[in-house]
DNA sequence: ATACTAAACGATAAAAGTTATCGTTCAATA
DNA sequence: TATTGAACGATAACTTTTATCGTTTAGTAT
């Protein structure tokens, strides 16, 4: 679940026990005003202007508690280092959100529908990938 | 050593302007033995048993040479960097290959086929994050 | 309101991953 | 066989992220 709009901040904190900090609540209003997929670099970066001695660091925890707390989410689960596929058959990915393992599924097992070979802007689709994200077996019984 | 062996590679080689060199070829073919989606390091580990002075920079440029080349495939195109999504409405991306540039499309307007709950072997679908890969219209018309 | 404690903070060192530099070696070709 | 640009190995440098640690602060219990 993605924020809600209308939930104030402190609650979101109650919610999610973590203390009300300035840093936090300003750093939160300022994400919200961001678009598309801001680096910590740049939220840090916006965020000073309004508290000029925040700590890159806080900005890295603190991000890491939106996204535990589901405030925020992660563009991608992928690897951050660079990754090849060794699997030359066409096939997309299936995620644990949980433990973060990847493990291939097969075009055709995982049956999706139409695709498109162009977008609207004249995006010419070279192909779909696709990121099955849930939770492992081994997750759900382990509740890690 | 066996020409026959070679042949393949040496195509290979030849029809991406890149030499056949001992550690490009003894790296490329530890590559296809190897399963799932390794990092460099791993890559590294494996090849130096077949060639202990081999270099972990050789290794990285050799990769990035066999993805420009298309010989092997990222396994992600996102960015490589922690990033958080400031979308708050279902959507997917739509991933430019040559400038890298990645935008939200709208769940509705991608229009996407029938989703699975559950996967063979127990997996528990949470939701399915979709990459419309190809090329944008700017590198389309700049062929960047 | 005050004191106490765990959480959060800022500064910064360290780690991890990747890229750049540079002198040496080697593959392609002529 | 000689030449030359590409590729190599070693390693420094850089980027991104995490860990450490002393200080400050929010939550709460008095």
């Amino acid at each position: 679940m993605l924020v809600n709009e209308t939930k104030p901040f402190r609650e979101l904190c109650r919610e999610n026990g973590i203390a009300v900090t300035h840093q936090r609540q300003v750093l939160y209003e300022t994400m919200k005003t961001m678009h598309g997929h801001p680096s910590p670099e740049e939220v840090y970066a916006r965020v000073k202007k309004k508290v000029p001695a925040i700590s890159l660091a806080t900005v890295y925890k603190n991000i890491h508690i939106f996204v535990e707390s589901g405030v925020f989410r992660e563009v991608s689960l992928h690897h951050g280092s660079v990754r090849v596929e060794m699997n030359g058959e066409p096939h997309h990915h299936v995620v644990c959100s949980k433990c973060r393992k990847i493990t291939d599924i097969g075009e055709k097992e995982l049956g999706l529908g139409a695709k498109r070979s162009r977008l609207p802007g004249g995006f010419l689709v070279e192909r779909y990938a696709v990121d099955v994200i849930g939770v492992c077996a081994k997750c759900q019984k382990s509740d890690c």
